[in-house]
DNA sequence: TTGAAAGCGCTAACAG
DNA sequence: CTGTTAGCGCTTTCAA
């Protein structure tokens, strides 16, 4: 009869012994089969055990769990994920990662899904969704239960491939006539709009509009020229102007003081200028300071994204307002529901928008 | 005989029928096999033929490159690395995605690491590495061909999983007497020092050291105290002083107008600002600027971090400058060299940091 | 240059 | 509540 002493059965353990059989290098070592042993119990009561407790007994339970620790034990996820097909992963498609201005959507959803234990892969995809499709099969070859996309899938192959891979969609940031899957997001027409509106009701006449060569940018431009025809229609006395000064993306402070220095260089009558982004915004704001410009009062300047420094600049920014963490938990929310075999109550959110009112305009 | 038409192989082939023993919801669909079957050879062949033609016959990967483009196949990565024990993935850790003073490295990374033909999957830890450890078995359970940690892996516990999970580890932006298994960083503790020095050669003697509560800003403000209390020592009749303030990371520029508001609000003399992030200085410079301070005349600022906006401040910004882009090309060719299997040429790298002098301080 | 067999570590399905 | 069997899709090993 073996020894029992007060330690319990730790010392009488078989020993976890490397099978003769792989002699390759060492692979992770543990697995849920060495669990199984010393547990003295069967590998899938193991696996249930650790996954699925409630249909086992407590004292199986306790067995295994205590098993496991002991010989540190880490659970292959990709056998699992093999066999289930159910990765627990999610990717996310960005243009870029530094001085994106998608990082607290992203955050929002990283955060949302890990709390449902997922994890989240990040993909590089540029601002010209140039080698989407390449990226595309790396990406469907991990099986991810979801994939969000910031913008929208464009390329017809691409939009196939997802398709017949068969994993949810998020599309993102934009609206669209015909999203692939779900959508969340806002449009950027409206914005345009509401950019042009709040300067011409302000009384600004003379503007520059500094954008990026994107779907978005170029979508609140076009609002943003309608706005105004429309505007400058009904009082058909008024002359105004748009000067369109194009940057790159993503878009910087240097840009701003960039944009603003052109404009004055040209020699255009400048009353206002509406920017893409805070941090050109920001240049813009630096720029006109560095020259003895006073903001509002010479020179009107209205950011886009109401980020973390908007409130501070000085002037405080005008800019607008976007839910972008409305965005991440919405596409959060979306996801599970589909990947848990849901309906999402709705497959297209409008998060919309809103000007925030500081004092730049 | 089978009718051979213009169209060569392709109305012959046998048609893809999905497989009557899997009944469940419909996996991914296409797979090696079927290419092979589809393209008339082992399926061995065809995986040669896609992952390493040079050792096939010309016409066969021909064949089976046709086959696998024709019937859309995305090779399943899950099953490859769980056969072959590489995934082609990287892991990075990071305290936080939304406003990341690591995102530029994590950039530089990624890019390399994506040219290679790995992909990167971030894990968010916190800044107190607090689920250090439940995170990591999320991570080692996908068995990554690395990690990337942002700072050092404190916990003893996550050490030895790591070392018993036997995946290359580089620890980043600090350096360490006892890492884990790759380094590359730089001494805040020197950095301290640094600022600390050229704020006295400067003439200033009456600090604000504001910063956060993470080990690499305690390192930098020890460095800073030091070094001011050696300079101190060596003319022993001036009075200097320093008031710690501290701010919640990641650090904000709203902070940066708290930390001098406060400071004034408790009528310190202060004459110079050290700042553990640009954001933190531009908050700084924009009180000082809406309170009609003249930096640097009357206040010095300096920041840390040299991002994008430090150039373009009003005044321009005088920062400390990281070479983050470094640490994420030496830490992707490590981990490369590493997985290889060849020994990386150095295990520890430091690359330094200087100060950028421009006119904030 | 190609193929057959085996099995990576895990979980779904179906018993007991 | 627990176990047996089979196999996810691929690549390694060994053989031709």
């Amino acid at each position: 009869m073996p020894v029992k002493d007060s330690a319990g059965f730790r010392r009488n353990d078989p020993p976890i012994e490397t099978q003769g059989t792989s002699r390759r290098r060492a692979p992770s070592g543990v697995t849920l089969n060495d669990v199984a042993r010393v547990a003295g119990v069967s590998t899938i009561t193991a696996s249930r055990a650790l996954n699925n407790p409630t249909i086992v007994s407590d004292t199986t339970v306790e067995k295994v769990r205590a098993a496991a620790s002991q010989i540190g034990y880490v659970p292959n996820l990709l056998a699992g994920s093999l066999k289930s097909n159910r990765s627990r992963l999610v990717v996310v498609l960005v243009p870029t990662i530094a001085g994106s201005p998608f990082l607290r959507a992203i955050q929002a959803l990283t955060d949302a899904l890990a709390r449902a234990g997922y994890q989240v892969m990040m993909g590089q995809i540029g601002y010209d969704n140039s080698h989407e499709e390449a990226l595309l099969d790396a990406i469907i070859g991990r099986r991810p239960d979801g994939i969000v996309v910031t913008g929208l899938i464009t390329s017809e192959a691409a939009r196939r491939k997802l398709m017949m891979a068969g994993i949810p969609v998020v599309e993102t940031w934009q609206m669209s006539a015909e999203p692939l899957d779900m959508l969340v997001g806002f449009s950027h027409y409206k914005v345009g709009e509401a950019m042009a509106a709040y300067l011409w009701e302000r009384g600004h006449r003379h503007y520059v509009v500094a954008t990026g060569r994107d779907v978005r940018g170029q979508q609140r431009l076009q609002g943003f020229r309608d706005k105004l025809a429309a505007a400058a229609g009904n009082e058909g006395q008024t002359s105004s102007s748009i000067y369109e000064s194009y940057v790159s993306l993503p878009s910087t402070v240097a840009a701003g003081r960039q944009v603003l220095s052109d404009a004055l260089g040209q020699g255009l009558h400048v009353d206002a200028i509406c920017c893409c982004s805070d941090a050109l915004a920001v240049g813009v704001l630096y720029e006109a300071q560095a020259r003895g410009i006073v903001v509002p009062d010479e020179l009107a300047v209205l950011g886009y994204g109401d980020t973390e420094i908007a409130p501070h600049t000085v002037p405080t920014m005008t800019t607008v307002r976007v839910d972008d963490v409305g965005i991440g938990l919405h596409a959060a929310r979306m996801l599970i529901a589909r990947v848990e075999g849901q309906t999402p109550e709705q497959m297209v959110v409008d998060v919309g928008f809103s000007i925030q009112q500081r004092h730049s305009a």
